[in-house]
DNA sequence: GAGCACTGC
């Protein structure tokens, strides 16, 4: 214990990253706040915010004029929004946008750009022709910032100001100022690629760099491009982002300026390993014990490890030493866990105010990076590490790996301590480790499976989408390997080099869902069992239905049995979905057969969508009742490329790269030895396990793609 | 007999 106590870290203020975060240099007319300068070694960003600097244009001033009749609550949600870092560049601001039809905006947490500049446009009226559309990587942001903005207004949420996100709206014909997560805007453009409902679209967060943000980028390009060439209203676009690489962003939006708001940020001390520290997880708990013997009470330390299990161990860690008496003297320590596995009850947990000479540590995975903020939080504990998934096209597989986390997330990090007042950041890695990591994280579509991204460019009406223009290009391997899964999907054709998408592919691209799912369900009509395998894919896009405590293994597993299908762990899904609904949603029922209710309820809202979406495509739902091979050759129409091979030697190689995979403990073929299994996905951990097993037979497999598999040898079963 | 960061349609 006393290795703990310890502190392997001398504490070792940087100089320049203290003056990163300090508030009263971000208020100078040259500085933004800390990330800007937390860059400035590495990128080239203009330090000189020309907001700050130039005069106001008379043509657009900087007040508004509230009317008479505002409560006192409307009062000083007005007197808030003036005394935003927003509110003094509005005219520059607005005399920039009414020249450009491209603008970069940067501004940190703080600055009052998501919620100001859509009213801005608003009151200069530039909503007339066109309602203004501001995206949202997440939904909870999207909604709350919507309510933020109408509250503002003072009008009724779903009237001049409405959100969209899947699920849930609250949108009419009257809404000018639309919220809405980037993945509703993407669905949008396939109807309307257009986008003619809008004369603004601003994409916020862009840093965040999304899947859908980035091919958003594009299409928001050939948009403007197109309703120029058509003659029709210009669109307007702004890209909004906490610091990023600027001048890669510029160049990409035709060298558009860039503007530069500063954000609100307390200052924030930053403490860096003096040597390299070998295991973080040990560091960092050294390290919260060091700042809980120096800091007073009630300042709340918030720590970032990997994944649940790491977080977990280290909880229970941190609670046994905190009742060493040699600690007695000190505040007491309140410990929680954060990740998103977590019950939501035990989630709220951390919201829970710190009582009078007490202490929180939070222990949390990167959901409390962006997802999550938490009241309270003084000090950040930085391990530098975080889970990232990437796909390797050649295999398949997915990989879920501890990584270096960038730069920008290291800033994003340490800017949690410092909401509410001035913070402290401890770092488990030397200046040196952190000048040398990446300086952005490398953005998700260089890490994807792309068949999704492809479909839905083709649904567009992009027609040559090998040229699409990426703000970061995915490599030739990953495009192509899409391409060839639509193609044996039957979504698309390669004509003469170009590709095109064939009615089954139109009716794919409706769906929200990877291709493959997507061609299950269309096939159902043809094996007649479309009810099931609706069943079965919402079930898939959920979260695991099953629920295994701890302590309570044994149990599980009892109630599992009832459900357990020797047909597969496909089978037992659509059985456990049929008896969630044969109970009416029954919560109790859940918690008695180790089901996780908000799981199955998410699927069944799902499946309610993708009912919608067979009715608009003219997809005939009818049931097979009990005929389970229906459904699993029905299954096998769409998920053929995902299917492994026994050999002889007992293992068994995956048919579409000769990836040797194994099936995983969880899985109801686990310890049974079928010639061939259908996978749903393969994760690559310890070794390569096949995640949501279904056997097959190999006469299935050539019904359904001859070609594909004579190639690849199978042997059919006399 | 293993273990899974986080979003989103």
């Amino acid at each position: 214990m006393a290795g703990f106590l310890e502190p392997p870290i001398k504490k070792q203020k940087s100089e320049d990253n203290n003056t990163a975060f300090n508030s009263n240099q971000s208020t100078s007319q040259n500085s933004t706040n800390g990330k800007v300068n937390g860059h400035t070694n590495n990128t080239p960003v203009n330090r000189n915010p020309p907001f700050c600097k130039f005069p106001s244009s008379p043509k657009f001033n900087n007040t508004f004029d509230p009317k008479p009749r505002h409560s006192d609550h409307l009062k000083a949600l007005i007197k808030q929004r003036r005394a935003l870092p927003i509110f003094p560049v509005r005219a520059k601001l607005l005399s920039e946008l009414e020249k450009q039809d491209f603008v970069i905006l940067i501004g940190e947490t703080g600055s009052g750009k998501t919620t100001q500049i859509p009213q801005f446009l608003h009151e200069q009226r530039w909503d007339r022709k066109g309602a203004i559309c501001i995206t949202q990587p997440r939904r909870v942001a999207a909604i709350t910032i919507s309510k933020r903005v109408a509250e503002e207004m003072d009008t009724k949420l779903g009237g001049l100001v409405g959100y969209s996100v899947r699920f849930e709206e609250a949108v009419s014909q009257s809404t000018k100022l639309k919220f809405v997560t980037d993945g509703m805007l993407m669905r949008e453009a396939i109807v309307d690629p257009l986008l003619s409902k809008y004369s603004w679209i601003i994409l916020d967060e862009a840093h965040e760099r999304t899947i859908s943000t980035d091919v958003l980028f594009g299409i928001v390009k050939d948009a403007h491009k197109n309703r120029k060439a058509n003659g029709k209203d210009p669109l307007k676009v702004i890209i909004m982002s906490a610091t990023m690489d600027v001048d890669h962003f510029s160049n990409y939006f035709h060298k558009c300026p860039v503007l530069y708001v500063e954000g609100r940020q307390h200052p924030i001390d930053m403490f860096y390993a003096k040597e390299k520290q070998d295991d973080y997880v040990l560091t960092s708990m050294s390290t919260v014990f060091q700042i809980h013997k120096e800091a007073p009470p009630q300042h709340d330390i918030l720590v970032f490890l990997t994944g649940q299990e790491e977080i977990d161990s280290v909880v229970h860690t941190i609670r046994q030493i905190a009742k060493d008496s040699s600690l007695s003297e000190y505040p007491r320590l309140r410990v929680h866990p954060l990740y998103a596995a977590l019950p939501a009850h035990q989630q709220l947990e951390v919201f829970r105010a710190t009582a009078e000479g007490e202490r929180k540590v939070i222990v949390s995975t990167n959901i409390a990076e962006t997802s999550i903020t938490i009241p309270g939080i003084r000090y950040v504990v930085d391990s530098g590490r975080a889970k990232i998934r990437s796909y390797h096209p050649n295999s398949g597989f997915d990989m879920l790996k501890v990584r270096k986390i960038s730069q920008a997330q290291a800033w994003q990090r340490a800017g949690r301590a410092g909401r509410e007042a001035a913070g402290h950041c401890y770092r488990g890695f030397t200046r040196e480790e952190f000048d040398a990591l990446e300086l952005n994280p490398v953005p998700e579509i260089l890490r994807s499976n792309l068949a999704s991204v492809i479909l839905q460019l083709l649904a567009i009406g992009i027609k040559n989408v090998l040229t699409f223009d990426f703000i970061d290009k995915p490599s030739p391997e990953h495009v192509q390997e899409a391409i060839e899964q639509l193609t044996l999907l039957g979504a698309v054709t390669v004509q003469s080099e170009t590709l095109e998408l064939t009615e089954t592919g139109k009716k794919m691209a409706q769906f929200p869902l990877e291709p493959r799912y997507a061609k299950v369900i269309l096939s159902g009509p043809e094996y007649g069992c479309t009810d099931e395998v609706l069943s079965i894919i919402a079930a898939l896009s959920s979260e695991s239905v099953f629920v295994n405590p701890s302590g309570k293994r044994e149990a599980a597993a009892i109630a599992k049995r009832k459900f357990i299908s020797v047909e597969g762990d496909h089978i037992t899904l659509l059985k456990i979905i049929r008896a969630f609904k044969a109970v009416k949603s029954n919560k109790m029922w859940c918690h008695e057969n180790f089901l996780n209710f908000r799981n199955l309820t998410y699927a069944l809202e799902v499946r309610k969508q993708l009912v919608q979406v067979c009715q608009r495509c003219g997809v005939n739902i009818s049931s097979c009742q009990q005929n389970f091979d229906a459904v699993r050759r029905c299954l096998v129409a769409g998920l053929f490329t995902s299917v492994s091979e026994l050999q002889l030697d007992g293992r068994y190689l995956t048919l579409a790269a000769k990836q040797e995979a194994t099936i995983h403990p969880s899985s109801v073929l686990f310890g049974g030895k079928p010639a061939y299994v259908l996978f749903t996905e393969l994760v690559h951990t310890g070794q390569t396990y096949m995640h949501v097993n279904t056997p097959v037979d190999a006469q299935w497999l050539y019904d359904v793609a001859p070609e594909y598999f004579r190639k690849r040898h199978i042997k059919i079963n006399p």
